[in-house]
DNA sequence: GCCGGGTTGAAACAGATTCTCAACTCCGGT
DNA sequence: ACCGGAGTTGAGAATCTGTTTCAACCCGGC
């Protein structure tokens, strides 16, 4: 069984946001704080859409560019993971504690799940290895349908309960 | 050993999908042929500007909307496989005749190579199951550096212009 | 050849992301 | 506190991929 990978503390990342920042004799402006502290106090993978309402909700105006601006860097610092769930926008996650870590995504309503897996780890370094590529990265995401959605749309399998809702868009 | 996948040859593929319109009593239309025609002889992963571009060499001209609906149909028959690399926008590949097979990608001159691995397969459905989740689909990419741009400078002192592979997006 | 439903293509549209550029902010030096 | 300049911001325009619209057109059965 995989266990739920913790994120690092919010605190954490925002300490090393202001560092980075900070190290390069970037400004660190209210924006930039503003943005990156709306994304590390959630443990989902918001959308920009998401974002600019977390945002909405503090009463805090930033212009989109500026969001996106912010992601791209956030991203440059390792702080933050982009991820491109074929839905035609990206998402982001901040950057967790454990390991690299994989997707399951419900096609009916979205919910992602995590989940780590050592041997996969180790199959897709030999992999690289056996083409002679250095592997740099890799993403693997699976796509199929949760089981609540089995208990509703067409499957006439059982109809089993609810497991534990990690995440939706 | 993972061999090179073959392809189904592209006589075959575009029989099948006459068949594949035939039987849906649906109009076997020159510009479906064209399209189908195109993607078959190439053994690539083309984009749909890539696909313009052979339609353009052949003196055919068909409209864009046309070529998404056509793809979409190709796909929706089984013949072609839909990918999307992160670049922004979607590749289309002709149906191999092997079983499901993943890609690697070098991120420096932009080769995709393709494997396939039946432990990963047997795998990923363990793991869909594991989460209660009816597999549909999963997608696997390995990025890195292949041997031939190893063995090119790493740092970024020279620069070759080779290929711009720089996907901001 | 006629007819009717499915198809086509140009252009409008839609959604995500990037670009433009004048106004503004951060911050180190004074 | 004040200045100055480099870097940032934001509104909107622009871009890019992909979809929709709709009148004209083609395919295939009769």
């Amino acid at each position: 069984m995989t266990s739920p990978p913790p994120k690092l503390d919010a605190t954490e990342l925002i300490e090393r946001f202001r560092r980075y920042v900070r190290d390069r004799s970037l400004p660190l402006t209210h924006q930039r704080e503003a943005i990156a502290s709306a994304l590390f106090s959630s443990t989902e993978h918001l959308s920009v859409e998401d974002l600019e309402a977390v945002l909405r909700a503090r009463n805090l105006h930033v212009g989109k560019a500026t969001v996106y601006r912010t992601l791209d860097l956030l991203v440059k610092a390792g702080l933050v993971i982009e991820h491109d769930f074929g839905e035609g926008f990206r998402r982001y996650e901040p950057c967790s504690a454990t390991s690299h870590h994989e997707h399951l995504v419900c096609l009916e309503c979205g919910k992602v799940v995590e989940f780590a897996n050592e041997r996969i780890e180790r199959m897709k370094a030999l992999i690289a290895d056996e083409h002679g590529f250095r592997h740099h990265h890799h993403r693997l995401e699976i796509y199929g349908v949760c089981r609540e959605c089995q208990g509703r749309a067409g499957a006439p399998t059982g109809n089993q309960t609810a497991t534990t809702r990690e995440s939706s868009r």
